[in-house]
DNA sequence: ATACTTAAAGTAAAAAGTACTATAAGTAAA
DNA sequence: TTTACTTATAGTACTTTTTACTTTAAGTAT
């Protein structure tokens, strides 16, 4: 790259073209929901540097690439899903993280809300799977380091946002709610008082169904409302649980 | 940079160096607080691209220094000013973002509790200046995307966490401290309440010592007991204005 | 019909939040 | 030295929200 000398300013210690000699990439931390217990998908390396260890998603940046696009597109190979709630949380990048080099990483975590998507090996990745979020493997890099952060922004997140619906099916019963947020949390709520409490928000719109194929009592199903939340926001209204 | 073929995998476009070409740079909001403001530190580009307009401050990443180190370095050459509260919030990755080349500023924020500081020009900086956070000038880059992003984290941030306390000086008194949350937040306390509630929480450790020079009964001071809240914080205590 | 499970509504007591009042402690001017 | 003025600080009555718990309803399975 040449670069006009006018853009040449003193402090510099080597030539502006030396400045551009770093990587980027985008590391997703995806996560899952499925019967009372946080996921996150992980893939087994099948390429060096790390072979064999797992690892988060992740890619290098095409030079013509914007960040989101990358990250978007890190799922969708994978996944085959799009449309998906992505979120930037933290960019990572110490000198030696990378083996190959310097190395920068924008960290994403995304939310799905099945884990029975099927996820595609590809050439670097023997194979995926879902870990709980209690239970993880050594991985690879610094991808410890990436995923406890994005672990710990998730679970911010949720009290002050309503994000963790994103983790359900669009239509859910108010217990499903409560046991989602109770993983999340990591504490019981009262049931009668939950109900109350996430139903005052007016967040959420009734359907006229209800939960199928259960042997007792059905409960009826739920659609978040995001834009009677965006409403609401606007007008000082704060989610928090 | 030669890289080894071992590390060659199949997907990639162009050979792998040629994912090596990012510039990256680190780009500070500094805030700080004065009589009811909230301030925002913009220097005076003295350089192209953008020469005179006003920008946040940052600099380019050395291809050996750490991000952090990064950010601390470019706030105490302006500043002087070591050991300030620092917080990465958001990378800035936009193809076309910087003329001359792909260049992913990290954006951090910073908070200085006197905004007594003496700017120090540099090569690149005609002149610096404190501005207020609703009376901003046009900005260099996509500056002002990113100082609107600082502010919205800020802004965010000191609803839950105690952040704020960085903005004023290490012994204040309780309408100081009211006053500062007026200012951020945009809305008004009750006096008598905001003392009961801030006091409650246990967080302040009052000090034998009164603010001087005032021609009234002058307020105790306190000092934000950082040790007592990271303790209450464990064990499941979260603050909240 | 009966037992069982979960949904859903209600309620009383406690806690927290709100609006307001009263008094104390200082400075400055008369 | 008195008086006016400003801000600090404590207190209080009232309202709202939260919490813990109870009751009843609505469904399935035996």
């Amino acid at each position: 790259m040449k670069i006009p000398s006018s853009y040449y300013i003193s402090d510099y210690k080597l030539p502006l073209e030396e400045y551009f000699v770093f990587g980027l990439s985008v590391d997703c931390v995806v996560f899952g929901y499925h019967e009372g217990e946080i996921k996150v998908l992980l893939v087994q390396r099948d390429a060096e540097p790390f072979k064999g260890h797992w690892a988060l998603i992740g890619d290098l940046v095409e030079p013509d690439q914007n960040l989101r696009d990358a990250a978007n597109n890190v799922l969708e190979k994978l996944t085959g899903l799009k449309n998906i709630y992505m979120k930037q949380f933290f960019t990572f990048g110490s000198v030696d993280r990378h083996p190959v080099g310097r190395v920068v990483t924008v960290g994403y975590f995304s939310l799905v809300n099945s884990i029975d998507y099927h996820p595609i090996a590809s050439s670097w990745a023997k194979s995926a799977e879902w870990f709980n979020i209690n239970d993880l493997p050594e991985l690879a890099f610094d991808h410890q380091n990436i995923l406890s952060k994005g672990i710990e922004t998730l679970k911010n997140e949720v009290r002050h946002k309503p994000t963790g619906f994103e983790l359900l099916p669009s239509k859910f019963t108010l217990l499903e709610l409560q046991q989602l947020y109770e993983a999340l949390l990591g504490y019981k709520f009262d049931k009668s008082n939950f109900r109350k409490k996430i139903l005052e928000m007016n967040i959420l719109k009734p359907l006229n169904e209800v939960k199928e194929k259960v042997s007792h009592r059905p409960a009826k199903l739920f659609k978040f409302d995001e834009k009677r939340y965006r409403a609401l926001e606007k007008e000082g209204f704060s989610f928090e649980l």
